[in-house]
Order: structure tokens, then C-alpha cells, then sequence
RNA sequence: GCCAGUGUGGUGAAAUUGGUAGACACGUCGGAUUCAAAAUCCGAUUCCUUUGCGGGAGUGGCGGUUCGAGUCCGCCCACUGGUACCA
């Protein structure tokens, strides 16, 4: 054995063995059971990030782990391969996305590799190929035929100067982000799921979820938003128009004074005709971003119409109002306003003058001034007519049951939740399967004509998708009649709301699923993500999961069993502002640390002048911050194992983890003592057989130690997924081992069974060097392949305990006890510490509470 | 704005069910080894106070529940993620 850890030569080889062993390839195999452990797949941006190198070393972790158990584990990997950053860099530099997307998918796949990722490669899929697609695309069809699928008019950003439309992240204040010019809101024909069909489902099903993120439910269930209201009608004075509006609060239907409606109600739009300050104000409407937190956050603006609405119940005029913060896409585009108990509502009324009648006070009776603050809670009715008197509860149903007896509404369950939009008008993306006829009916592209194929080698000018510049490219027949092609192409959260089942059967021709493979694999068993896709990509991969379990391709409700969400990799920041306060960036690997002789930062130089940077804190890894660290720099230094260990080791999953380079140099020292320790222990001789009952009180402890390891980082991999903390566990058993010098045939045959445990529990974090220990410690099975080891009951036991006694809540001695002690005998024990009477001596005891194995707490006064 | 998180030494963090705050590391300081350095090993390291023993304070801020709060409750502050066309 060699003396010394080398990291380069011992990765390659197991590497290489893995490889020509197959060792992770798998197939459906009903007598074992199943695991299928899930990363979220990247998108091919060129190179591995650390956020990826994190996750994929945690789904790795769990595989190994989840192997070592006995089950047949299946990680799958592939490339999320449509998206905008294709687009942006074949304008950037003249080159088709096709060609850039295959060439990074080749570069981040060997990088991949380097990691030593346990991934089955037979089951690699890339979405933007015509075989995975293709499938995609008959889906769609499907829930089409099904009627889950309609065309209506929706709002995008509009570039007016490039004539093209941008995504909200091509929106810089309110400006194109290349053409600078001011955006427009613009309506345009769309395709749109039926998500609100599965609204319901999608909201009871988070029960079943048992293993996810309480947050992440809960994330989904506002994001759901189910609310049970009343949707109501105001008549328009000489018109026989209606209003429709829905609230959640009908109890205060009494204190509406006015209404509000969208820019674009054909009610505002009429009267714009003959008002010019109206038709100035819908213009100006148009020149907002369609993000939520931009409409949320702009200043609330509106102008009258001068229409008058006619109050259902009371039947007083009450003025209607545009509003820009009313959006006629979502509900009716009309919304009833009450200034007294709704903050939004209270602010405009406030700004415009409008009135504000309190119909609700509070159940304490407490003074409140509406004219001042909105109330919002709910309470008993006030100048509410009939009502008057009643609780919010009760006003609720008597109001909603006097509207629908005046059929002028009714009570109704509300979704925020909307129809998912599907349409892109971008090239990088799998074509919508639609074609129009000459009549001008649309109808879904037929079996036998998919994939609709979209065409790689291209070149784009920046604008205009090719699949549209292109005359000739939408022209087809349908039964010998001439029909135009969808040039538009799906959100790329189509491909990787499914992308998890195809792994089951990626080679399939014949249909999208295998159904008899799908339903061995999953659900999946454990899948793991990023924290920023709580809410879109789950959500839609659970709707798809469902909609393939209605159109039969397979039998579970749920596609994700357990859930996994990890936080972001962090660095420092550094930087200097030039004379026009501009902010020049520095890589943290060009900036060293001053620091006084406590270990204080002092400040920071830059390694190539000299001079002083400033730190601007840490934040997410980014191109704009120059703050990344390229995975492949730290690989090359101190190889695969340092990096997995660091990542694993510098704070929990769920939390964002902060790059350090000189933990990182700790990881890599860990592992050259972990080598080091081994090589010793060999050094001493072959150890005889482990008699248990021979052990002295010091073999005893190391032993106890080895088991207690075992026991906590069994339970920290399995059940809380703290890595952090199995590391640790483990760093404290080398140390003991390492302190541990007795050579006596018993003292070896301990320490053999100890170092065995350390390398077998390091080895789904650490796979490569523990594969090599392993060997050297003379076994002929892969390490991946050995069962986890088990921990002896009988090693944990303890003779005494710590135990700690409180005086008034303070510590005031601690006292080893024999583990068996009485309740009694402990009370007494503590009462007699010579420092627990110096601090009770002038007091009276008043009570004094015992916990068995921890604590004494005496109170006195 | 709204929804969901996070906040503990010089730094990353630990404390799993309300029971010893700071495990395990990084850094720093001291020592051993060395011609010297690197590497390695040993020791110290929350802050204030004390020669020492000890004492006091302390988990973003303010308040509450409890014999006991980092942990539970209320309010506030700061930061992060999402906000439907970034993925």
C-alpha cells in the first residue's frame, strides 16, 4: 500500500472499473426491491455549476446508500436541452442552439463522469430530440382530443422595436433588454392546458405527500389557492350590460362603493371612445411589465368612466372605474371594491377621494376609524341593512342566499390558480402539434405525421424565429388540402414535467410510456431539486402525472414521492467602483483575506496589483457578481472525493452553502488522514478474530464508538438527509480511532472492526478512495456493493452518565452517575454537590424536577 | 405587494421530542518536528470580568409561556427563493 492519498490515480482507475463492469446499469427486477432516485435534470449551459455539482452529489449519496441496502437502484441521467440561453448564445456568437446545446451536453457529460456519479447512461435522454418529443407532441394531441386543451387571447411583453416578443427576464425596468425600447403589453392567441380541471386533485393530493417539504405544500396550496366566495353581478345603468365579480368576502357586499375594472374591458374600452382622458390612461396601461410583482408593486392608478354600476342589494348608483391593477386575463376583469375593509381598496379610495363605508366592526368592539385603516378581519355587520347584527360567517350565507334569490349571484369555489399557457413564440423549443385549414379550423397534427420536426441546422438573426421567417416551413396538406403548422412551440416546462417517467423506457418506439416498466419504477423514490422550483415544475409534473394516469399510461397518483430541496452555493463578493461609480466585479480566486492575529478580517487585496477590493457580502454564484468557481478548477486540484466531501460537509441540503477554498483544502486533509489511518493500521499486522467479551473498558469505548457512528449516520443518510452531520459523526470516530494507539492483538482486531465501519459509511459520500481502502483492507467485493454495515445493541451500552444540575434555571454542577441510578437517589445526589448548596444555603427549595438521564433542576427562593 | 424560508463565536455550522449552547471543521495563536520551509502532529480558542477558583452575559430586536426557550407563541428588522415567458 501506498503511504500517501493520491487522489488522481485511484479515481481514474475505479472509474474505469465502474464503467467496464457496468456497474450502474439496471433493469426491472421484481424479486428486489425498487429505488429509483431522481436529480433534477440540468439544463446543458455550457459547464457544471457548483448548484449542480451539490445536487447530483446528494442524489449519488442516496443512491449509494440506498444500494448498500440491497435495493435495485436506478439514477438516471439526461439534459433539459430547449431554453432561451441557446437562443442568446447562437445570436451571441453565430451558432445554431442545436450545435452549442450538443457540445455542451458532451463537455458537462464527462465532467459528470469525473464525479464518479453512479448514473445508468443506457437511459440518457435529451428533450430536444425528435424520439423524445415526438411523444410530447401526441400527448398533446391526446388531451386535446380530450377537450383539455383550448386557444384563447393572452397578454406577453411586446418589443415594439424588435417586433418580437420577450420573457419577463428580457424585460430590464420596464425596457427591452436589447432593443431598449419601452414594452408594451400586447394580446395574442395562445394554447392553454386545463390545470384548473385537476385544481381540486392537485390540492388534496398534497396529503398524500407525506415525505415532501411542509413548506414546499404549503407553497402549493397558496399557490392553488382555493377560496370559497360568491360571484355576483352589477347592472349597468342604461345598458343591459352586467358586471360579474367574485369575492371571497360577500359580508361586506354592503360597503362597496365603487367597482373596478381592467384597461381592456370592453366596458372601458367603450367609454374610452368619447373620453380622452380615458383613452390616454388605457394607453398608458399598456406600458407595464406582465409579472405579478411588477403589477403588484406599481403605483395603483385609475381614472372614472363615468359609468354607473347599480348595487344588487341596496340598487345606489356606484361610479365604475378603470384600474391598472386589474387584469381582464384572470376572472371577469372586474373586481367590487371596499375601501373599509380591503387595504388595496382603501388606498385607492384614499387617493381618488372615493368613499369609504365601514360595514364591519370589530367582535371586541374596539374603536377603529376606517376613514383611517382599512379593517380587514372579519367581525359583526354595521349599517348593513337587514344584515346588520350578523357575524361575518352568517352575513356570508344570508348575503349569498339573497343573491341567488334575486338571481343576482351565487356562492362559488374560486381557483388562483390559472390554465397553464403553453405557447412560446421562440425557434428552441418542441413545436406545437396544431395545424389551421383553409376554413380556418384548427385541428391537431395526426399520428402519422409526428413528430412535427423542428429544424437544427439554422441561423438566427436575433428576432425572428426561423421556423417563422421561413414561408415554406409551415406548409402541409391534411387530406390532400392545403394547412398551415403551429409555428409556435411549447414552454419548456412541457419536457420536464414527464422527463422522469421516460427514464423508465427512453428507447421506447412504440409509445410514450412502457406502461409495465413505468409502473415497476415509480414513483419516484426519492427526488432532488433546487428550492426554486417549489411551485412551477412540481406542480406541473404532478398535473402531467396525473393527466398520463387518466390517459392510461400509468397506475400511481403521485409521480414524487419523496422530495428533497436544496439550497443555493453562495460566494464572496468583491469589487471597485470606477470613477463613474460604476461596479467592477472579482473572481474570489484572484482576492486574498487580510486578517488581524485573532483571525479577524481586516480587508481585502487583489492577488494580481496588490491593491484593496471591497466586499459586497456573499450571494448566489453568478456570471453578473463574477463570483462563480468553476467545479472543474477544484476537481483538478484535489479531485472528485475533496469536492463531494466539501459539498456534503459545509452545511445541510436544505440550506445555502457558502464556497470556502480553505475548507475545502480541510475536506481534502480529512480524507489524506483518513488514507493515512488505514495505512498505519495495516502497518501493525493482520488482526486476529474480535472476541467481544475479552474487551478492557478503553477497547470497550472504541467499540461503543464505532457502534454509536454507525447508529447515528445510519439514521442521518436515511431518515433526516443531514450529511453534515454524518460526516462530522464519522470525523469523531477517526479521531478516537487515531488517539487510540494500543497495540495489543484485541486493541487491532477493535480497531480493524472500527476503520471497516468508517470506510464502509464514508463510501456513498466519498465512493473512490473508500472502493480503494476497501480493497487494501482485502476484500474482493466493490464496495457498492457490500451491505451497510449493522450496529451490535449490545456495544452501546453504557455503565455511567453525565447528568447536570440547575440551580434557578443556572448549571451549577455536573455529576457522573451510574447509569441504573434511582429517581430518588439522583435527587439526593444533586442536593448534596457542594457547589448546588452553596447556592441553595440562604433559600428555601421549592420544588425541584427530575429528568432520568439528563437533568436536576432545583428551584429555590 | 403577496407566498415560503433563513438569522447562533473571527468563519461554515451542531444542538433530532422544550433539558449541558457552540459538536465537527475552517481560521488564528502557542508548541513539537525541521538547517529552514512545506507537510504533519499536540494544545488553546464565544464575549466580559477575575492572579486564580469562580462569576456574569450570550443564539437578529422587543415582549410572552415554562422549573427550564436557539427550539413554542406574538410583534418588529434584515436577508434569500418564488411570483405563472430564466430554468
Amino acid at each position: 500500500m501506498e503511504e500517501h492519498y493520491h487522489p488522481e490515480k485511484i479515481e481514474a482507475e475505479v472509474q474505469s472499473f465502474w464503467e467496464k463492469s457496468g456497474s450502474f446499469n439496471v433493469v426491472e427486477d421484481p424479486n428486489k426491491e425498487k429505488y429509483y432516485c431522481l436529480s433534477m435534470f440540468p439544463y446543458p449551459s455550457g459547464k457544471l455549476h457548483m448548484g449542480h455539482v451539490r445536487n447530483y452529489t446528494i442524489g449519488d449519496v442516496i443512491s449509494r446508500y440506498q444500494r448498500m441496502q440491497g435495493k435495485n437502484v436506478m439514477q438516471p441521467m439526461g439534459w433539459d436541452a430547449f431554453g432561451l440561453p441557446a437562443e442568446n448564445a447562437a445570436i451571441k456568437n453565430n451558432v445554431a442552439p442545436a450545435k452549442w446545446t450538443y457540445e455542451n451536453i458532451a463537455y458537462m457529460k464527462t465532467q459528470l463522469k469525473q464525479l464518479g456519479f453512479g448514473y445508468d447512461w443506457k437511459r440518457e435522454l435529451a428533450t430536444c430530440r425528435p424520439e423524445y418529443y415526438k411523444w410530447e407532441q401526441w400527448f398533446f394531441t391526446k388531451l386535446y382530443e380530450k377537450g383539455l386543451v383550448y386557444k384563447k387571447n393572452a397578454t406577453v411583453n411586446w418589443d415594439p422595436v424588435d417586433q418580437t416578443v420577450l420573457a419577463n427576464e428580457q424585460v430590464v425596468d420596464g425596457k427591452g433588454w436589447r432593443s431598449g425600447a419601452p414594452v408594451e403589453r400586447k394580446e395574442i392567441p395562445q394554447w392553454f392546458i386545463k390545470i384548473t380541471d385537476y385544481a381540486e386533485e392537485l390540492l388534496n393530493d398534497l396529503d398524500q405527500l407525506d415525505e415532501w417539504p411542509e413548506q414546499v405544500k404549503t407553497m402549493q396550496r397558496n399557490w392553488i389557492g382555493r377560496s370559497e366566495g360568491v360571484e355576483l353581478s352589477f347592472q349597468i345603468k342604461n345598458a343591459p350590460e352586467q358586471l360579474s365579480v367574485y369575492t371571497t368576502r360577500p359580508d361586506t357586499l354592503m360597503g362597496a362603493t365603487y367597482v373596478a375594472i381592467a384597461s381592456q374591458h370592453p366596458l372601458a374600452l367603450a367609454a374610452a371612445e368619447n373620453n380622452r382622458e380615458l383613452s390616454d390612461f388605457i394607453d398608458s396601461c399598456k406600458n407595464t411589465k406582465v409579472a405579478e410583482a411588477d403589477m403588484a408593486t406599481m403605483e395603483k392608478q385609475g381614472v372614472p368612466t363615468g359609468i354607473m354600476a347599480i348595487h344588487p342589494l341596496t340598487n345606489e348608483e356606484i361610479p365604475v372605474w378603470v384600474a391598472n391593477f386589474v387584469l381582464m386575463d384572470y376572472g371577469s376583469g372586474a373586481v367590487m371594491s371596499v375601501p373599509a375593509h380591503d387595504e388595496r381598496d382603501h388606498e385607492f379610495a384614499h387617493k381618488y377621494g372615493l368613499p369609504i363605508k365601514q360595514v364591519i366592526a370589530p367582535i371586541d368592539n374596539q374603536d377603529i376609524d376606517v376613514q383611517e385603516k382599512a379593517f380587514v378581519e372579519k367581525g359583526i355587520l354595521v349599517s348593513s341593512g337587514e344584515f346588520t347584527g350578523l357575524t361575518s360567517a352568517e352575513a356570508f350565507e344570508a348575503i349569498a342566499a339573497k343573491l341567488t334569490s334575486l338571481n343576482m349571484g351565487e356562492k362559488k369555489v374560486n381557483f388562483r390558480l390559472r390554465d397553464w399557457g403553453v405557447s412560446r413564440q421562440r425557434y428552441w423549443g418542441a413545436p406545437i402539434p396544431m395545424m389551421t385549414l383553409e376554413n380556418g379550423d384548427e385541428m391537431p397534427v395526426p399520428m402519422d405525421q409526428l413528430p412535427v420536426v423542428l429544424p437544427e441546422n439554422v441561423e438566427l438573426d436575433g428576432v425572428k424565429s426561423p421556423i417563422k421567417s421561413d414561408p415554406n416551413w409551415a406548409k402541409t396538406t391534411y387530406q390532400g388540402q392545403p394547412a398551415l403548422k403551429e409555428t409556435d412551440t411549447f414552454d419548456t416546462f412541457m419536457e420536464s414535467s414527464w422527463y422522469y417517467a421516460r427514464y423508465c423506457c427512453p428507447d421506447n418506439q412504440e409509445s410514450m410510456l412502457d406502461k409495465d416498466k413505468a409502473n415497476y419504477w415509480l414513483p419516484v423514490d426519492q427526488y432532488i431539486g433546487g428550492i426554486e422550483h417549489a411551485i412551477l415544475h412540481l406542480l406541473y409534473s404532478r398535473f402531467f402525472h396525473k393527466l398520463m394516469r387518466d390517459v392510461g399510461l400509468v397506475s400511481s397518483d403521485e409521480p414524487f414521492k419523496r422530495l428533497l430541496c436544496q439550497g443555493m452555493v453562495l460566494a464572496e463578493t468583491y469589487y471597485r467602483e470606477d470613477e463613474k461609480g460604476g461596479k467592477h466585479w472579482f473572481s474570489p480566486a484572484d482576492v486574498t483575506t487580510d486578517k488581524d492575529e485573532k483571525g479577524k478580517v481586516l480587508g481585502y487585496t487583489l492577488k494580481t496589483d496588490g491593491q484593496p477590493v471591497l466586499s459586497s457580502g456573499v450571494s448566489k454564484m453568478s456570471k453578473s457578481k463574477n463570483n462563480g468557481i468553476d467545479p472543474q478548477q477544484i476537481i483538478d486540484q484535489y479531485g472528485a472525493d475533496t469536492v463531494r466531501l466539501f459539498m456534503m460537509f459545509a452545511a445541510p441540503p436544505e440550506q445555502s452553502l457558502e464556497w470556502s477554498d480553505s475548507a475545502v483544502d480541510g475536506a481534502h486533509r480529512f480524507l489524506r488522514r483518513l488514507w493515512k489511518t488505514v495505512y498505519n493500521h495495516l502497518e501493525t499486522g493482520v488482526p486476529e478474530a474480535l472476541n467481544v467479551n475479552s474487551l478492557n473498558d478503553r477497547q470497550k469505548d472504541i467499540r461503543r464508538k464505532a457502534h454509536e457512528t454507525i447508529s447515528k449516520v445510519s439514521d442521518d443518510i436515511s431518515r433526516r438527509l443531514t450529511f453534515n452531520t454524518a460526516i462530522a459523526a464519522i470525523m469523531e470516530l477517526l479521531n478516537e480511532i487515531n488517539r487510540f494507539d494500543d497495540n495489543q492483538p484485541q486493541s487491532i482486531a477493535v480497531r480493524h472492526e472500527a476503520i471497516e465501519a468508517a470506510v464502509l459509511l464514508l463510501s456513498p459520500i466519498v465512493p473512490h478512495i473508500c472502493q480503494a481502502l476497501w480493497e487494501l483492507l482485502g476484500h474482493s467485493t466493490p464496495v457498492l456493493d457490500v451491505a451497510w454495515p449493522k450496529v451490535d445493541e449490545a456495544a452501546l451500552e453504557r455503565s455511567s452518565l453525565t447528568i447536570v444540575v440547575q440551580v434557578n434555571g443556572k448549571i451549577r454542577a455536573k455529576m457522573d452517575v451510574d447509569a441504573n441510578i434511582s429517581k430518588e437517589d439522583l435527587q439526593t445526589l444533586a442536593m448534596a454537590d457542594e457547589n448546588v448548596i452553596k447556592f441553595t444555603a440562604d433559600l428555601t427549595v421549592r420544588k425541584v424536577v427530575v429528568v432520568p438521564g439528563k437533568l436536576v433542576s432545583i428551584v429555590a427562593n
